[in-house]
DNA sequence: AACCACAACAACCGCGAGCAC
DNA sequence: TGTGCTCGCGGTTGTTGTGGT
């Protein structure tokens, strides 16, 4: 396996390509095609390296690219793939046409995975940070996140509207962060996939035993494009749901309709109800018996002592990592 | 107006896979 | 089978633009 000498090579120019050059090398691919990458400089009559060509093509003047910013859709695309193949900008670029990796790799750095950040979470996992310091130091931003008047009258009002049930997904994932560090003693830092609600950053048991429920379970999805400069109280759950033929999940709405998520929401609680209790206790435990303090939330009356003692007993138990 | 800090993005670099000989 | 070449990928750096002081 050799490297490739290239742009080891003296005298070849580097840095930004000037609109001739640029031109010299469209009017050649057009004439003959790329042919061999390392051969077409000199045949275009240009003072680079082959590789250097190839990138200019590939990622700046190929006639198919698609400039302009990035759509929400294209947005939430990307966010779906990374969080199933991870850095492989070539895969995602493949299901985004018109787009390079380098402008989604770009675009990554600079976008996506700052926002991602900012709401706590791990760009590489795609689940809640769960190191430590982390967690705590995200914890009023993630209850200001909740936004508890909301949460509090959740079943006060008969239409809970989508991004309510997506910041109290949001909350209820990271309360069961934090009690997983408080319940485990070995001070790992990973999430158990059975104990927390996987369901929305990835694939989970819920999910793979029952694909019909996963089809219709609420989806939380929102663009992470409108979030920008927003107070955290108004922000969503960028996640989704990803069923058994949603490996590779197809475009959605970035904006879904309200009354449509509310309609499935409503769907998806009497799924959930059908689900408890119909199911056989002595089989896989079902989504709603999995989450039963979440299924609760949904269900029943939520007051504001309920949340108080979550609260409490969350923060004033001994962190297994405090001194 | 000058300077600085930061963001955005184009381009480069190094590595590994695949292929031909 | 080993060697060298080419290509593509992912990480990183460099350059340019923009906003704030």
């Amino acid at each position: 396996m050799g490297r490739s000498p290239c742009c080891d090579e003296n005298g070849l120019k580097k840095g930004p390509w000037t609109p001739e050059e640029d031109q010299k090398l469209i009017n050649h691919i057009q004439k003959h095609g790329h042919g061999s990458w390392r051969a077409l400089p000199k045949q275009a009559g240009l003072n680079r390296c082959g590789k250097s060509c190839r990138l200019r093509w590939t990622n700046y003047l190929r006639p198919d690219i698609k400039r302009g910013n990035f759509t929400a859709e294209e947005e939430q695309t990307i966010i779906n793939l990374h969080s199933l193949l991870g850095n492989k900008w070539s895969s995602i670029a493949g299901h985004l046409p018109g787009r390079t990796d380098n402008e989604i790799k770009n675009y990554w750095n600079t976008h996506i995975r700052k926002k991602l950040i900012q709401m706590g979470i791990d760009p590489v996992t795609h689940r809640p940070r769960t190191d430590h310091l982390n967690v705590l130091a995200a914890l009023p931003q993630l209850l200001a996140a909740a936004n508890f008047n909301n949460l509090l009258t959740l079943n006060q009002n008969i239409q809970p509207d989508a991004t309510s049930i997506a910041k109290a997904q949001w909350l209820h994932s990271m309360m069961q962060v934090l009690n997983n560090n408080n319940n485990n003693n070995t001070s790992s830092s990973s999430i158990d996939i059975h104990n927390t609600n996987n369901y929305i950053f990835g694939q989970s048991s819920f999910i793979e035993n029952q694909p019909n429920i996963s089809e219709n379970f609420y989806d939380p999805t929102q663009s992470l494009s409108h979030i920008d400069h927003q107070p955290m109280d108004s922000f969503s759950s960028p996640f989704r749901v990803f069923s058994h033929q949603d490996i590779v999940p197809p475009l959605i709405s970035a904006s879904p309709d309200e009354s449509k998520q509310t309609q499935m929401m409503i769907k998806n609680k009497e799924i959930l109800k059908h689900n408890e209790h119909t199911s056989n206790p002595s089989s896989t435990p079902t989504f709603a018996q999995d989450h039963q303090p979440w299924c609760d939330i949904i269900d029943d009356e939520a007051t504001d002592s309920y949340w108080k003692d979550i609260i409490e007993q969350t923060c004033s138990e001994p962190w297994p990592f405090r001194e």
